[in-house]
DNA sequence: TTCCTTTTTAGGAATGATTCCTATATAGCA
DNA sequence: TGCTATATAGGAATCATTCCTAAAAAGGAA
């Protein structure tokens, strides 16, 4: 996962983007991890190597990396915003356990349609698929399933994971 | 869309809940909107009827029709929840221009499936599929797409609708 | 109906993620 | 090497949402 300085110098160049030290790391921060960690998680992580950098340069950089096409957003039934370096087409399955986010990767559902008649007008981009279940470590704890858009809240394991 | 009292009063009993002029109002009010309104949207509405209503009432009252399964919360890239009453598996067409949302009912959706590999040990209890793109509106506009996950703000045409 | 207990309501204060503002520092180009 | 636009840090501000509390009301029991 680690990516090369190069690799990301030519991301960076190819949307107009300045490099900088703070930058390379919250990128290399996120790109390293598939936890879907929150601004402030990165913060946590990117201070290791930048003591003293702010929160605000984060969410910044999140926002700069965000309108680039870079990292993409998500906000299930959060308190707060989380961010994906992985911008392949790709959908997810959400605990309602921990909260956990896991990618999946499944062609089938990358080729979904609608009819014209049941868009409306509607012009379409793209789309994603959220699956709403238990985690394996919320099954193995025995969690058993309330309804979606419920509210339990996350155990809170460490977001960023290894690294 | 106009829910009968009894109907109403049934949903609550149903689940155990105390039912209020002001819970009658919100959720007569989200039942007869598709617009998926924010909780200021329905206060601003319920407000009409109940002039001392307080934001409050309306979250606590959102919170507990949740917990309750009546309501759903939806939250893609919008600054703050939004409310549907809808609680029928549908799908949803986000508009990125004016960030609306409508809903979309289709049954092939509803039969998604995911590989017992792929899911690796999750355990799936449901799912949602959010199409990406332009409304009707926003396309007559003439609105080019930018990516996913962007940050478009919404010109904010009154999201309750007609009521 | 009336009483009683529990839950709800309103309102004010608190919380906390995110954004705004600004002076200084730095990237990237000429 | 110098210039200009942009990024950074840090402090203050914003604003949706939650917390706290006293008073009011729902719903069941008598």
């Amino acid at each position: 996962m680690k990516l090369a300085p190069d690799e990301m110098r030519q991301r960076f160049r190819a949307r107009g983007l300045k490099m900088t030290p703070q930058r390379a790391a919250i990128y290399q921060a996120l790109a390293g991890t598939t936890s879907h960690p929150t601004a402030e998680d990165l913060h946590r992580q990117v201070r290791r190597q930048h003591p003293m950098i702010s929160p605000n340069t984060v969410y910044y950089t999140l926002g700069v990396l965000r309108e680039a096409g870079l990292v993409y957003e998500v906000n299930y039934w959060h308190d707060r915003s989380r961010f994906d370096a992985n911008i392949d087409l790709h959908h997810h399955l959400i605990c309602l356990g921990c909260r956990s986010i896991q990618d999946l990767t499944d062609e089938a559902l990358d080729r979904l349609a609608v009819s014209d008649r049941a868009k409306a007008g509607f012009s379409i981009t793209g789309h994603r698929v959220e699956f709403h279940g238990y985690c394996a470590a919320c099954c193995r704890r025995g969690r058993a399933g309330r309804g979606v858009g419920t509210d339990e809240r996350r155990s809170d394991e460490g977001s960023l994971g290894v690294l």
